[in-house]
DNA sequence: GCATATCATGAGCGAAATTCATCTCCGTAA
DNA sequence: TTACGGAGATGAATTTCGCTCATGATATGC
């Protein structure tokens, strides 16, 4: 029984509730809120009704709560405190929100820059949470609705109710093991022209039918990389991974040569195994930006300026 | 003028709003809360005219969220959520639960039972917050209004309206410091007695003009203890101090002796410094319990039933 | 035991929300 | 381009719901 009732409580008794916890008294209660006595004595009577309770009853210091009322109160009075904060303009503070960013990124977008935004969201704001998603098949609806804040990573196209802020350039680069048999000579393109290769491929790269996307990822930006006056489109059968952890598990355990974005290609040197080499042949850049619904302000606004700044010091 | 709107605001309203954020439709919000399409739509013009804002545009794919819309969902729906839990008749379980303790406790109840309780708490309900006060000047009240959920200590007289619950029985001994010269020889009443004493002072002890009070706690059980055939109510001017801490610092820097509950006392003489002496005087127990508000159940009942286990087990 | 203050209750009224019907806007297809 | 269909906005009528006023009930204090 109690059940059905819920959904259809009607919320407004909850702020008379809060305002007789504080006032233990109808008529100061009904003072407090621009009403009468009688209002808020009625108000109490449907509550108790809708509750089965009955939350306050009539004692020496006036109206004393019920077991019930008391241990309601505590999750009414956080909640009521919430919808205000929630309706007034809020001006985002991050010292003190408790928001959750929902940002989609790539292994490599994320490898490069959420390090340095994770270290400065830990200092400037403690309390907010950050969740990084592997990119879904629709980030534009996922953006619309409010289940993403943000997108990082390569664009071909950004429509208009979007918009895209350029984070930082980056090239390919291959990328062997340390200990390669290459390695004992000069490597020349012709060289690595002779070696198995292996790429990364995007995770939507298979789906050029989409006219009209709303936002379009950079479609296997490596395929136009040249190898001995060969550009890697024309090459038959490279083998491909889905994501950079495997390929460089894959590099280090073979002889393959990966074609990787310049910033993950030193990030794995560092990690030691694998050798970036300084490819001679034409290289084009591309750029990695960051996408967010137009007119964002506030907590997302906040968010994007933390990570320009990161991504400007790379 | 959006700071009047707040507080006249129809919550019902943000029920709605919840509806449409999900639906993305006036119809489906309609039909998911018993409501025509009108109606919601009449309500989301209500909305609009309170939040100064359009919070959902019609789209191609429905009514699509505005930025402020966006910025409001997470805190209205964790509130709206709140709500819920909080009207529905929960059922308590220590391991989600994020409920606030409120509990008095003198410094005597909070170092003897207090760590095993806090302890039991990081594991069982490690979301619960724990905040301990000092004893105020009106406990009764404090309970009662809902801001104490707990009080322990020794209690003379509880009222019926509270529930009291026996933890542990304790008794006064007699503490010295570590090196004093009196531990030369044999310690008899006779050669305790001659010591300069110090005893910790209840907080409320100057205070007996209180009639008809509802919970009295234990004034001055160490008044009652006798030394060389003088109990101490008797003994001119001894010193005294407001607590526990204070105590142990006197009797560790200076020759006096003082009367302290046993537990409190073997704890100190564990951290050093100090030495128990077990009087052959005689020694009247006193009890040390928890009072909680009568028909307490859920939360505040486990707690209480946490800390009888851990005082079961001193 | 009476006086006072406060909550509960009932009837009537008024405002506000719902419904029904209609209009408008946008996207799609012929 | 035009016609059609779906979905939201709008307006007016109606019904519902909550407020006020007046009164009754109850406990407290002198």
């Amino acid at each position: 029984m109690s059940e059905i009732h819920l959904r259809n409580l009607d919320l407004n008794l909850l702020r008379v509730f809060t305002a007789l916890l504080e006032e233990q008294s109808a008529t100061r209660a009904g003072a407090r809120l621009g009403l009468t006595q009688s209002a808020v004595s009625h108000a109490l009577g449907r509550l108790r009704a809708a509750l089965g309770d009955e939350l306050f009853v009539r004692g020496p210091a006036g109206l004393q709560a019920s077991a019930r009322a008391l241990e309601m109160s505590q999750p009414v009075r956080a909640a009521l405190k919430l919808l205000e904060e929630a309706v007034a303009p809020a001006r985002f503070d991050p010292a003190t929100t408790e928001r959750v960013f929902n940002v989609t990124a790539s292994a490599y977008a994320c490898s490069v820059v959420m390090p340095g935004v994770v270290r400065r969201l830990l200092e400037e704001a403690p309390g907010a949470k950050l969740h990084l998603l592997a990119p879904t098949s629709n980030l534009a609806e996922d953006l619309d609705r409010g289940w993403l804040d943000m997108v990082i990573g390569g664009f071909d196209h950004v429509a208009g109710r979007f918009s895209h802020t350029p984070l930082f350039e980056d090239t390919g680069v291959w990328v062997i093991r340390a200990g390669h048999p290459a390695l004992a000579g000069p490597i020349s393109d012709e060289v690595l022209a002779k070696l198995p290769r292996l790429l990364i491929s995007s995770p939507d790269a298979p789906r050029p039918d989409r006219r009209g996307v709303d936002l379009q990822r950079i479609a296997n930006w490596s395929e136009s990389y040249a190898l001995g006056g060969v550009t890697l489109r024309e090459v038959e059968g490279p083998i491909s991974v889905p994501d950079p952890y495997s390929a460089l598990v894959m590099v280090g355990e073979t002889d393959v040569a990966a074609l990787m974005p310049r910033r993950l290609a030193m990030l794995a040197e560092e990690a030691g195994r694998v050798v970036v080499i300084d490819s001679t042949g034409e290289a084009p850049p591309f750029t990695v930006g960051a996408v967010v619904r137009s007119g964002e302000s506030g907590a997302v606004e906040w968010l994007l300026k933390v990570i320009c700044d990161v991504a400007g010091a790379l």
